[in-house]
DNA sequence: GTCTATAAAGAGATAGAC
DNA sequence: GTCTATCTCTTTATAGAC
């Protein structure tokens, strides 16, 4: 991984508009963090959105990437399950989905991260389907819907969790998989 | 229910941060849509941001209400989850829970709303601990991971939930108590 | 590729009349 | 309680030298 210029700028503006959000970003505060004038950013996009949406598709591509590559990893339906929650927590949780400051974009631009994003969502449901079809996942409710609560189960974890907490993103994963899979109620 | 002016500003502005969230919304936007000039807003608050605490500590106070009402209605344990599920949803989806703009409150605001949304969690906690303690859900996992699960489970819907598409607030509570009580597995 | 300097627009907020 | 008018500061972005 070759770090340049262009890519530390990347680097830190995703930072910074995880921490802040994208719009309480100034350019100013990149180019502080960055060591350089503001100006200078201008050399490597023509405008803040580029930052953003450039972010964006490459978050959207690595946690896609690793979420193929893990549920390819896998026969078992059900298993192939457990992979795409592990990998989905993992990449998540580090690399920063930028996806609650998507309506930041404009345009053209925001449909087309959109469309990534349904994409995704579509191999988070045909992976489910597989477990279904092959009798391992409950199918009285429709795979669109069990996608969601799967979606929900692990998305928000990005408000709240914390690399230095008392759970790792691997012990979250499991918990996650445990719940989802087992249900909380106490089988008689 | 009184509809003065401060209260119009309120619910305004409340609409206009959700939209496009707190920074990314102008001043001059909300006087538009009220109607009037962007001055007259000063007379009602002080700052913009009073307008955000506002809308933070009213959102909070009505969730907590609707949730403690409900749940205060039943006596069973395993109940009281589902009473817990249908009216968190039922507030979350209609009173918009401002608490991802949350990080524009500045220093002592933020706090004061940050220990309010964990009192409510603490009411979370505690609904599920008398489940567990009743015997009704399994306590083989922390009543505090069993609580970021739920949470999870129902908070990410405000990114997706439309009132008019093709599953009511009222189903969606219905799906999340299956599968947050069951799981989503196939039994055996 | 980075700098200094500055433009141009937009933001939150205030003064004082009505 | 709302208005017109304006202030002051901050923002994104550009021009042109090095």
């Amino acid at each position: 991984v070759k770090t340049t210029t262009s890519q530390r700028l990347l680097d830190t503006a995703a930072k910074l508009f995880w921490k802040n959000g994208y719009t309480s970003t100034t350019t100013r505060e990149i180019a502080a963090v960055l060591g350089v004038q503001k100006a200078s950013l201008y050399h490597h996009v023509s405008r803040k959105e580029d930052l953003l949406y450039e972010i964006c598709l490459t978050s959207l591509a690595n946690i896609r990437a690793a979420v193929t590559a893990a549920v390819d990893s896998v026969e078992d339906p059900l298993d192939r399950v457990r992979c795409l929650i592990r990998s989905h927590v993992a990449a998540t949780l580090i690399d920063q989905d930028m996806l609650t400051e998507l309506r930041a974009l404009s345009g053209q631009r925001r449909d087309e991260i959109v469309a990534l994003r349904d994409a995704y969502e579509e191999l988070v449901r045909s992976v489910i389907a597989g477990a279904q079809q092959a009798g391992d996942v409950r199918d009285d409710i429709p795979v669109k819907q069990l996608s969601l609560c799967l979606l929900n189960l692990l998305n928000w974890s990005i408000f709240w969790f914390q690399p230095d907490g008392d759970l790792s993103s691997d012990q979250l994963a499991e918990v996650f998989i445990d719940v989802f899979l087992s249900g909380v109620a106490r089988k008689p």
